[in-house]
DNA sequence: AATGAATGAGGCTTCATTCAT
DNA sequence: GATGAATGAAGCCTCATTCAT
């Protein structure tokens, strides 16, 4: 693996471990393996380090809920959607720390929304990808003519993310169970509404 | 208003401008309009003084809900729960950026998590307060024997939370309106479910 | 004496003795008898100290020539010119490396000229001053009619500033019998052209 | 042309456009388009390469005056100084900000000296190559008797040198016109004492 | 209790130089 | 000879904290 790699994957290493505030070159540096010069040799800045780990964040927490688009029609509604509510919940645990220390330096924050802007991504891209499928499975018939798409998947993501927050805010471990429970728990009244 | 009251307000304003990373005791001295020594005649240190400040804005994120209690059986469960939305959209979005913010420096958010683990207190609380008002309304027979209330909290707040999120981490305007028509469009789903 | 000024004096030693481009903060505040930090307690960054003690160089340099206006008429032309020329070579001498060091930072030089745009300095003025000088003593009649002031002006300044240029460059110690020497060679040919 | 060549003439370009403080090896590199590591195949040293850079700048300023000892006799003397002035203010305002530059850099300087000393090398070399022309011409008799060759020299030079030191420290463009007025002043109250 | 200059540790970044390819 | 990534020393500057007034 080349350094460039291995530097933004110390980087991430880092700063999932001290927070964005506490993480120093110096130590991303130790942590790659490499002196901190080399850190410049392939990012520009320390900021443009941080958004190449956070921009990578995000794509993973896409890269779950993009596969959805297929699933419309595949065995059933509800197994489609405990799968995407487990995924949201792993997805969004690993990558909160990272998402929201974004709120402490106003600068990356505009850089990383600039960067959205142009791309047409964001956070709000897992919403609508849920959105989606719910509209698909509307149209082959498999949930309720009156169901809002939209609104069964801001439910259905926002709790996820809250849980995701709050476990990570709360410093709490959770099992596979854990998890588990959670989604079917929220995905009952979900069902009475869909039917 | 005494100094050190004055000082917290100064520094919450600026940690709400400029974002925890980049919040001076030298901007915050100039903003409660004292010097920069004054400010550790007040609190032991600059973690201090943020973890005052933060304590305050998870109160204010409870205030609302605190009131709940009161209404089961008030007027209708729907203008209730509407309200509730309304009031969290509002709460979450206004002291998202500095929650947040406590992700990137985990020294301070080991604190607070070890006032939280003392008191009873924390962000779930806002959740155990909805389910709650629900648990009542169950008992008062006005919503449908079957319901979870936890449920129902959790799918209710979280969509508000993270909508209030991405409101700000995509640093969009939000008029009354905007979030009354997200908090209606979300509460037809589960209502549904509560019947 | 304040920091500030001892800072100054220091940043001035250490810059004649080191050059500007090997002049480090750590050896000011060495030298200054203080913590690095306190430097920017007194001046805004590294140039803008340097720029502080350049600009009090060109001001010496103008000091002994602006004393020139009141000895029009007094003794005699030959003595005052000779104590101009004396004095040109002495300031010209000291302030000649840092003066000269500034060629190799165009930004602090661009800073400079926009200083003297503003406020019509600059080092021709030395020039204008002898100028004036020279005018009086036209007008008085101790200077033949036809002599152009400008002219010599710039002969004698100029011929006493390559001099203290190329003493310097040559590392040449030089005595005050050199100078002299030097001072009244060059005002022999320019007296016959006064006569 | 050789790498070599090339090198220099870059860094020779990059010098007088960006000041000795702010050239880096990597701008030097750039501008001879090869890369950073080439540059120490031809030169030892940043160091080294920048005194190979003076060293030529000053030999450009003896180049126009090493001519005037064939002169001597030819046309009239005021032509051929007048070809000298308007020679040396052109060749010094090339080379000031370079030549000056070395003020900033005590190490290089030193070792500038050295190879003078070595050499019989100099900037008062020019000084020297009109004053020998003089004293051919007061030889043929076309001067005066009395004049002092060393001594014209000096003002005539000297005039020329601050003239072009302070257009380039003000930053002003100078036409040709602008030259010759300069060179034709001064030499006028000259010639007056030649006579 | 209020001040604000002084501190010094430590952060980010630059850059001349080396060396394996 | 040519390359350019890697290095690490060193530079400038920020900032929370202290302390004498």
């Amino acid at each position: 693996m080349d350094l460039k790699s291995k530097i933004a994957e110390a980087a991430e290493r880092v700063l999932l471990a001290n927070g964005l505030a506490k993480t120093t070159t110096k130590e991303i540096a130790r942590a790659a393996g490499c002196s901190e010069g080399s850190l410049y040799n392939h990012f520009k800045s320390k900021e443009d380090l941080f958004l190449h780990v956070l921009r990578g964040q995000l794509k993973n927490l896409m890269g779950a809920l993009s596969k959805l688009q297929g699933l419309a029609g595949q065995e059933t509604v509800r197994a489609n959607l405990e799968r995407v509510a487990f995924a949201a919940l792993e997805d969004f645990g690993a990558s909160m720390p990272l998402i929201c220390s974004v709120f402490s330096e106003p600068g990356i924050l505009l850089r990383l929304r600039e960067g959205f802007a142009q791309r047409n991504e964001g956070p709000h891209r897992a919403n609508e990808a849920v959105e989606a499928y719910l509209e698909r499975e509307k149209q082959l018939g498999r949930i309720g003519e009156g169901t809002d798409p939209r609104a069964i998947a801001d439910l259905l993501l926002g709790s996820c993310f809250q849980h995701a927050f709050q476990t990570n805010f709360l410093g709490r471990e959770e099992s596979e169970e854990d998890r588990d429970r959670f989604a079917k728990r929220v995905l009952d009244p979900l069902f009475a509404a869909l039917a």
